[in-house]
DNA sequence: GCCGTTTTCGGCCCGACTGTTTTCAGTCG
């Protein structure tokens, strides 16, 4: 059965195809919009048209294209994707996913020059034929050649916690140029997406020349992209792209906005000022020609009548009506978080003792921590068999009796078997306050069979929180292996918990899943699996996706008192 | 191709930079 993803990039491509064809520019935005929809969809799209649901109610997909969405999960192919790629060529995708490399300029290296891969691309730029083309030079030339050499090095989004410390250092280095007023970082980092594919930086200053001649002389610039008056791209050596924008201070909130975006958001809230009789860009929002907003961006949208919407929201993602509505959610902060649920010592496959994570944690003035170690199905992280568990089980009791003001958890990370039983026996199940299950093998079971599998863990009475519910890892791995939607339906049947952990290669709950949870009013513990003490400041990050999913702190399990968690941790008592 | 307090047609967000031009098209965000 197709993904979600897979659905999509059949409208990428016909859009791709279309474009080079000189198509209307809003039909082929209409296929984007709906790739863009069917990626980001909360449910199976495949499971919809089986089920005949009505596709047409989601936004941006109408009767032509709920036509082609069950064309591609019936037969697995859509005729008017062949259609084009028999009049062009499948391979021309790659060509336009160089940068520079338009759909104009493709369609002239296709019809002039017969080039549809990459290699021939190649091949003609090095001869000098393309020099000769309408619309290209030698410049265009060299820069094909260039980009050519760079793909060949890989060129892949990072994730949000590995751009983190090259925003700061740049803006620690951008603040000593004196003519600048005010710095902002934008785009999808100040969304906290998962994974960023450059950084937009925001400056307001009255010398615009001295900041982007300092922004260019960076150190860790490689090269320059752009250097015009107002903005500049470079690229730095590790490959990461940073857009550097200067406006006059009025118009700051407008353009810091704008560069936030996302573009659907910013599509979205344009519209809506048309509708209003306003016109906004990135230097204010306009009535008959006059600024009437622009210095702070909260201005912008109180000039729509609507409340502030935090960034983290910024998806189009229904967050604009509930702007309007003012019943937008107020988001959880970091200082919401009163414990980590999910931790290793060096019992298991952790780095420090059970002392210095708790002297970690009270630093942090958490009310609790739970040391949760890997069962013994883990022979290679020291998971530990039920007599060491036992056995840890009474170190922590001891602990605990010497604590003043924390209160550690006893806990395991029980690994979920194949056939869905828990890895420890349930007399020693029962000696701890609660479980973290995880599935950490047979990671390669068909979709239905996984969901299962999770599911009747589930109904194991000392079940309480799915650990890394999707085995998502950014970059690597996507979390479609199981229906989420069901899970989450069989947690909130069974009063159980879904973890969003926060380890920046996991990130694992996504958003979406976050919201669905939300929806079913099942709770989610952020945490951070620490394996040593500098870890526990994941919480942050997992707060971060927590936020894009639009959770409150009462939609989180480790914003709860002691007590309160101590209630919720009894499943009997809740239980249907 | 979608959509509707302008509902079956006629709109659809908006501006900067580069390179190739000689006033602007193409690309990007």
């Amino acid at each position: 059965m197709l993904t979600n993803s897979e659905i999509a990039i059949f409208f990428e491509k016909v859009a791709n195809l279309l474009e080079i064809d000189g198509a209307n520019p809003f039909r082929i935005r209409a296929y984007r919009l709906a790739a863009d929809t069917i990626k980001t969809l909360a449910h199976s799209a495949a499971d919809m048209v089986n089920d005949n649901e009505n596709i047409t109610r989601l936004p941006g997909i109408g009767k032509d294209l709920a036509g082609q969405i069950s064309e591609i999960v019936k037969t697995g192919a859509l005729s008017r994707l062949e259609t084009l790629e028999q009049k062009f060529s499948p391979e021309l995708h790659q060509i336009l996913k160089l940068p520079g490399l338009g759909p104009k300029k493709v369609r002239v290296l296709y019809e002039k020059l017969n080039i549809c891969t990459l290699g021939a691309l190649q091949e003609a730029a090095v001869q000098g034929k393309l020099q000769a083309l309408p619309g290209f030079g030698a410049k265009t030339e060299q820069h094909i050649l260039q980009e050519l050499t760079l793909r060949s090095q890989g060129k892949a989004r990072v994730s949000w916690a590995a751009a983190e410390p090259i925003v700061k250092s740049l803006i620690t280095y951008l603040e000593t140029e004196a003519s600048i007023t005010e710095i902002a970082v934008a785009g999808s980092f100040r969304r906290r997406k998962e994974t960023v594919g450059d950084i937009d930086v925001l400056v307001a200053g009255q010398n615009p020349t001295a900041v982007i001649a300092h922004f260019v002389a960076f150190s860790p610039v490689e090269r320059v992209l752009a250097r015009g008056q107002t903005k500049s791209s470079v690229v730095l050596q590790s490959g990461l792209q940073i857009d550097l924008r200067i406006v006059a201070r009025d118009s700051f909130g407008a353009a810091l906005h704008y560069f936030t975006g996302s573009q659907r958001h910013n599509i979205a809230i344009r519209k809506l000022a048309h509708k209003k009789g306003l016109r906004i860009n990135e230097y204010g929002a306009f009535k008959n020609g006059q600024p009437i907003a622009g210095r702070h961006e909260k201005d912008i949208y109180a000039a729509l009548d609507m409340a502030f919407i935090e960034p983290e929201l910024r998806e189009d993602r229904g967050e604009i009506k509930a702007a309007l509505a003012k019943r937008l959610p107020e988001l959880i902060n970091p200082q919401d978080i009163c414990g980590d649920l999910h931790c290793h010592t060096i019992d298991s496959d952790g780095f420090n003792t059970i002392e210095e994570m708790v002297r970690a944690a009270k630093k942090k003035k958490y009310q609790y921590l739970a040391v949760s170690n890997h069962t013994w199905g883990h022979p290679y992280v020291h998971g530990l068999d039920p007599e060491e568990t036992l056995t840890l089980i009474k170190k922590i009791d001891q602990i605990n009796q010497k604590l003043d003001g924390l209160t550690l958890l006893k806990s395991m990370e029980v690994d979920i078997l194949e056939d869905g039983s828990l890895d420890l026996p349930e007399q020693v199940l029962k000696a701890l306050d609660f479980t973290v299950c995880s599935i950490h093998a047979e990671l390669n079971l068909d979709r239905t069979k996984q969901t299962e599998r999770i599911i009747r863990a589930m109904d194991n009475p000392y079940f309480t929180i799915l650990g890394h519910p999707s085995g998502q890892l950014i970059n690597q791995k996507a979390g479609d292996k199981v229906d989420m939607p069901r899970i989450i339906e069989a947690a909130r049947q069974r009063g159980c918990f879904l973890e969003l952990n926060a380890n920046p290669d996991r990130l694992d709950l996504n958003d979406t899943y976050c919201r669905i949870a939300k929806e079913n009013k099942v709770l989610i513990a952020i945490s951070t699996d620490a394996h040593r003490i500098g870890q526990l400041d994941y919480m942050r990050l997992g707060v971060g996706q927590a936020r894009r999913g639009w959770l409150e702190a009462n939609d989180v399990l480790n914003t709860r008192s002691l007590e309160q968690l101590k209630r919720l941790f009894n499943r009997g008592s809740q239980q249907m």
